[in-house]
DNA sequence: ATTTTGAATTTTGCATTCAAAATTCAAAAT
DNA sequence: ATTTTGAATTTTGAATGCAAAATTCAAAAT
């Protein structure tokens, strides 16, 4: 059905097209938390064989996005309250540091890419596709500057994770509104480059996060 | 040569096996940082076929031990000093935190286990192997009864990543003394309940270890 | 002496094949 | 009617096969 289009100077590896493919399908919830991954349906749709697919589900599975259950293959990763509680608590600490690290810089092109970032946000408040991803894009221009890439990569994979819940934060209604004047409690915080402020408010926001989407 | 042998009633998937053999291969040096990873040799030497190995590899690159590149095989990660800088920096604010939430619980029965592998390490420091193993261990409780789950992997990857330096902290002379030192510092303001003073001693055991690591 | 060329070899990426384990499902036993 | 058994089917884990890309290396050209 789907059937991955390869260009003919063969880009990048199948298995990341197909990890990429499967990243999609779990957040859009076609494959859900959950479910049993079902390799000669995916094959078949995909039109390649198991070798590839396999090789994106070992990647998938240390990511954290799917468990492996020896001799009945892979799932879809069930997020657990816990899981997510846990998972946010280090959001907050690593994405408050980092906001605290670019406070410090006080670099004035980070400021006005975060700015931009901040204002198409409040132009977008009632697209919530635009402002979802616009959202994601502020939080990785903010980590991008504080300029560590395991930190990086780190909370990439949180997030990926936080993503599997159903109940979204941004999805509740007012949450919108909440998380925009976080944001801007945030930008007002890095405009005065005061570290400590700009961190707890990065806190608070990450925190806000959680309790819209655990108190369902 | 390694040949793995495997239990009749298979306990684990092979690719598994063969991701953790490759770890000590790793941390062993023998497949040193910057090395190319030799399919055909390794295949042979564990009498294996290419696909575990290859699966195993995908679980190491995604974990960042090793590095792949499209059409041209894998290689064991080089750690810049800068990443090594990261890396720790990362170490440090998610360990200190860890400690912080130790600290905080105040439990007798974690006070104990810590201090029990504590008063190991002050006996083992001639014998460098078991003050490492030791070490590890400490950090290891520590985190667990932090208690959460993500926290837990992210600082395990993390230290795998720590090490794959050459100039591990623990080799330097006088750096064992040191560690003891720092260790007992954690140990005291754990023993306070005191969260931030404890977050503080392991802030600065982890920024001790990167200088004992980088300079020189 | 150094650089360039291209055929032989090696290596990678992916498909296919195969054995063993797990699951399903219908018939037999309680 | 429910449980048990076991043969047929499906699914997983791993080996093997194969085409395309990369590398090597020796001969030819500068």
């Amino acid at each position: 059905m789907t059937q991955l289009v390869r260009p003919a100077l063969t880009s990048r590896p199948l298995y990341e097209e197909v990890a990429e493919h499967l990243r999609q399908r779990i957040f859009s919830r076609q494959l859900a938390p959950g479910a049993w991954v079902d390799e000669s349906i995916i094959t078949a749709e995909l039109g390649i064989s198991r070798t590839p697919l396999r090789e994106a589900i070992k990647v998938l599975a240390t990511e954290g996005l799917m468990t492996m259950q020896p001799r009945r293959g892979a799932y879809v990763t069930d997020v657990s309250e816990q899981d997510l509680r846990e998972v946010f608590e280090l959001l907050a600490l690593l994405e408050s540091d980092a906001a605290s690290v670019v406070a410090a810089q006080n670099n004035a092109q980070t400021l006005l890419a975060l700015d931009a970032l901040h204002t198409q946000l409040l132009t977008a408040k009632d697209d919530h596709e635009a402002f979802f991803t616009l959202n994601e894009q502020f939080h990785a221009e903010l980590l991008k500057a504080a300029g560590n890439r395991w930190r990086q990569q780190t909370v990439a994979d949180l997030r990926k994770v936080m993503k599997l819940n159903r109940h979204h934060s941004l999805f509740k209604t007012g949450r919108v509104e909440e998380s925009i004047k976080e944001h801007s409690a945030i930008m007002a915080a890095l405009r005065c480059g005061d570290a400590p402020k700009t961190a707890l408010a990065m806190r608070h926001h990450m925190l806000q996060g959680l309790e819209a989407a655990s108190l369902n």
